[in-house]
RNA sequence: GGAAGCUUAGCUCAGUUGGGAGAGCAUCUGCCUUACAAGCAGAGGGUCAUAGGUUCGAGCCCUAUAGUUUCCACCA
């Protein structure tokens, strides 16, 4: 035993960290005499470094998984890495800049190799951070999207979705962004409101019979215009349907056409078509065979096709544009306008929808099962609400464009033959052409959306494609635990994935937490600089305080905001914890423990004994809804409020008496409640709690592998339970008369008592009061009539329990603050009467409910009585 | 335009089958009481956003309103 005055994580968290590890703790097998639970890491980038919500997330993962391992389940938290492709590549890309170089400079397998560099140098940074909050993952089985296994998994499955037509290669509008050079998916892109202007421009009929007059946001996409459409019901176009205008600025013509699509109450209802530049021109573009003319390169400069304006950067040419607009007599006004304008969601620059060919997963068929397995509830979010997300994404999804003009991720296994153009899409590489014969083959330039790769994670991640064993006894998972904002790249992909390659869920629930906000509630970013480094808060405070502030007082869902001062209370309870522990162990030595049931429990350990009780079955119950908060707060009250600020109390009368068996009988029960604390708050500050239990008389291992505590039936005690509560009332009621009464928390008072129980019962109880209300001496008397001296009265179930003060009693103070009590039992009258007095409660409400406040009104039309009558000797006085 | 959440003590938030309003922090008053001043004992503080409704009974269920946040869509 030796155990220091403070609490100082610093002392053992690392320590016990290597341990565990060392140990072998956190290796979870496929047993066949264990069920099986398992979880998947949301695979943090390899770029990445641990951020507020990682810690969140993984402080979620890491208490739900050490729970489920206490109470037996071979559980297996599955760790990995994600290659990121693009988020990787710019980083790679920004860093060969400092070094003068290009991707053109190095060429593929020269970035490739750079890339692979940077992963070694820094794809293991975050996974030792995640070790410094404790996470208790698998690491043996430590993952990256881009090993071989799930690269095979990766080449596999798009071979298979390839072959049955859910994948497949089409000139599509997609989202360009012009300074990370690829496609982006629909989910890629994120929308900002910008201002912005509306120019009104005017279009001359090429027969000089006047003019029409559009409006456009993107003036320099005139150039790509095939039409102007006007909606077919439009009284006022109805005859110029047909007619050829003159595109300004170019000596160019372009139909008037009819479609649906154009509002009649938008702007001037005559809408420019730009196939190429606009994903809803596109459609109307294919509906009416209008040439898709594409005026803009890939790096956001206009191409030959513009003209003039070649080579200007789209924004520049704009401006241009308007400007010779002017010029010309076209511009008829510029209107200031409000817009969302989609950006990268990476590097946040404007992305070009852009006609180009590339790769898609075909969503339609893929969609329908995942939807329907929601609904039929196989797959539960919780909360519930987060379903309708998802519902509300997967029921309107459009084709996942799949396709990256980037360098650093899963390569396409598509193969082009250069003699005869055959393409051919196959795992492994193909030597000859399988229509010509040629060897001239090449493999497709692009790779894979990241998140193509993450959506196979539950199971690639298992063995697949192989049969493993693995595979077999954890999938499908048994949870998924991740924030609200990537349900739709990745949670909802899992889903789909899961149904298509396996033939079943990835896992029957996810849990859906919120964000961590700083301490306005703004987001924590990079621009704001408000980040708080969570490793930074473990040095200063420890990694259980860290997780226990994220945990405390959270909802299901809900976003929290990260308070300094949060970390310190949880810091001081850990502390409290540290030494209430310390009062266990110092008490514990020279003393024979016993076996609990071998000896006659005391009032105060029944107490104890049936709110651990409570306390087991309600935090369990919480812990297995996954509702953490409430949880730990349960732990938490029971631990401060209950065993500290009482039972510890209580058991000093005789800590520090001199009957060695009830000595000893104490120290039991106090060795056997801490115990049962440490277990209910390890998943939560899994590593104070290992320090503690290697000093308990009960350490025989690692807390981190016993048994989850167990409701114990016979520990029930409800009658002693309220019976001690009342004691706790009188001890409350004498503390609270010493501050009104001025008296020093060191002088000890004495008491008189009138019993109105056996004197027996007296016995049993008062050392408490003796003890809690620092009490000199206690007699015992028949009647209230024979004291003289002036008193004040607790009126209590065991008896009037007077308080001689001598002069601090006053007797109209004594009256006034009995009157207070009188009418507060009055009004508890009141209430009660006024409920019975219902009819329809009486009726209707259950009778259990009905008989408790019957009783109640008997106790407090008792009670008052009682209080009464006191008040009248003090009067008659 | 569509959807969802939030509004409870000075601050940050809990409150899950509707049955006497809670915690932490902050404030005030006493205490260095032999586990802990990162503490102990007390105290004050709320017409649970507003207005209706359902119910014997509403912070909780329904409707509307206001404020606020977020997601989706993107009418040029």
């Amino acid at each position: 035993m030796d155990m220091s005055k403070t609490y100082n994580p610093k002392e053992f968290e690392e320590k016990l960290y290597k341990e565990w590890e060392k140990k072998g703790y956190f290796r979870a097998e496929a047993d066949s005499k264990k069920q099986p639970f398992s979880i998947v890491i949301p695979p943090p980038n390899i770029t990445g470094q641990l951020h507020m919500g990682h810690a969140l997330n993984n402080s979620i993962q890491d208490t739900i998984v050490r729970f489920k391992r206490m109470q037996g389940y071979a559980t297996l938290w599955l760790p990995g890495t994600d290659h990121a492709s693009i988020a990787t590549e710019v980083k790679i890309v920004e860093k060969m800049k400092q070094d003068g170089l290009t991707k053109a400079d190095v060429g593929r397998d020269g970035f490739l190799e750079r890339a692979w560099e940077w992963k070694e140098q820094y794809g293991g940074r975050i996974i030792e951070q995640l070790k410094r909050l404790g996470s208790s993952c698998d690491w043996s089985r430590l993952a990256f999207t881009m090993d071989d296994n799930l690269t095979k998994a990766v080449k596999h499955v798009f071979v298979k979705l390839y072959n049955k037509g859910l994948i497949y290669k089409a000139d599509r509008i997609i989202n360009w962004c012009p300074s990370c050079k690829t496609a982006l998916s629909d989910a890629e892109v994120d929308y900002e409101e910008q201002d912005s202007f509306l120019w009104h421009i005017r279009y001359p009929f090429a027969d000089g019979s006047g003019e029409l007059v559009v409006a456009t946001t993107r003036p320099e996409t005139m150039l790509g215009d095939s039409a102007v459409a006007v909606n077919p019901k439009d009284e006022r176009y109805k005859d110029i349907i047909g007619k050829m205008l003159i595109l300004p600025l170019t000596d160019k013509q372009i139909p008037v056409i009819a479609d649906e699509y154009v509002e009649l109450d938008f702007g001037s209802g005559a809408v420019k078509i730009t196939p190429a530049h606009d994903p809803n021109d596109f459609e109307v573009g294919l509906r009416h065979n209008l040439d898709v003319i594409r005026i803009m390169n890939d790096d956001g400069t206009m191409n030959e096709l513009a003209g003039k304006y070649c080579g200007l950067d789209r924004l520049v040419a704009r401006a241009k544009i308007v400007e010779d607009l002017k010029a010309g007599g076209y511009l008829v006004k510029e209107e200031p306008y409000k817009h969302n304008v989609g950006v990268c969601y990476r590097c946040h620059n404007v992305v070009e929808p852009i006609v180009s060919k590339q790769w898609f997963v075909k969503m339609g068929p893929l969609a329908k099962p995942a939807v329907k397995v929601v609904k039929d509830k196989k797959i539960e979010f919780i909360p519930g609400r987060f379903s309708k997300t998802y519902f509300n994404w997967m029921e309107n999804i459009k084709d996942w464009c799949i396709s990256r003009q980037l360098w650093w991720g899963h390569r396409i296994p598509a193969y082009y033959c250069e003699d005869c153009g055959e393409m051919m899409v196959q795992e492994d590489a193909p030597k000859v052409c399988s229509k010509c014969g040629s060897t001239h083959l090449k493999q497709d330039e692009d790779v894979l959306d990241t998140w193509f790769s993450s959506a196979l994670w539950p199971f690639s991640t298992l063995g697949y494609p192989e049969q493993t064993k693995d595979l077999q006894y954890f999938y499908p998972t048994s949870l998924l635990v991740t924030a609200y904002d990537i349900i739709f790249f990745w949670v909802a992909r899992m889903i789909f994935s899961g149904l298509e390659h396996m033939g079943d869920i990835p896992f029957p629930e996810v849990l859906i937490h919120g964000i961590v906000r700083d301490s306005q509630g703004r987001k924590m970013s990079k621009s704001l600089g408000n980040g708080i480094d969570p490793l930074e808060v473990i040095d200063n405070y420890g990694a259980d305080s860290l997780r226990l502030s994220l945990l405390m007082g959270i909802a299901p869902g809900g976003d929290t905001r990260f308070i300094e001062e949060k970390v310190v209370s949880c810091r001081n309870f850990l502390n409290k914890v540290w030494n209430a522990s310390r009062f266990v162990m110092m008490n514990t030595q020279n003393v024979k423990l016993k076996e609990m049931g071998s000896f006659r429990l005391t009032p105060s350990d029944k107490w104890i004994l049936s709110k651990l009780n409570n306390t087991v079955k309600e935090s369990t119950k919480c812990m297995e809804k996954y509702d953490l908060g409430l949880a730990c707060s349960s732990i938490y009250d029971f631990v401060w409020n209950d065993f500290c600020d009482w039972y510890i109390e209580l058991s000093k009368a005789a800590l520090y008496g001199d009957n060695e068996d009830k000595k000893s009988n104490t120290v039991t029960v106090l060795n056997y409640v801490l115990d049962k604390i440490l277990k209910l708050l390890h998943p939560f500050v899994p590593f104070i709690t290992d320090e503690i239990y290697s000093f308990t008389a009960s350490a025989k291992s690692s807390i981190m592998i016993s048994d989850w505590p167990q409701v114990i039936k016979k520990y029930n005690y409800k009658k002693e339970r309220e019976t001690f509560e009342k004691v706790m009332d009188i001890i409350k009621g004498i503390r609270n008369l010493r501050v009104e009464m001025n008296v020093k928390p060191s002088q000890k008072i004495d008491l008189i008592i009138a019993p109105s129980v056996d004197i027996k019962v007296l016995d049993t109880i008062m050392p408490y009061i003796i003890k809690m209300a620092n009490i000199g001496s206690v007699s015992y008397i028949q009647d209230k009539q024979e004291v003289s001296e002036k008193v004040s009265v607790i009126i209590s179930d065991f008896g009037d329990i007077l308080i001689p003060l001598g002069n601090l009693v006053d007797n109209e103070k004594e009256i006034a603050r009995l009157t207070k009590d009188l009418e507060d039992t009055n009004s508890e009258i009141e209430r009660a009467t006024k409920m019975l007095n219902n009819q329809g409660f009486i009726a209707r409400a259950p009778k259990q409910l009905v008989d408790k406040e019957k009783e109640k009104l008997a106790n407090y039309t008792q009670l008052a009585e009682k209080i009464k009558s006191q008040i009248e000797e003090l009067k008659n006085a």
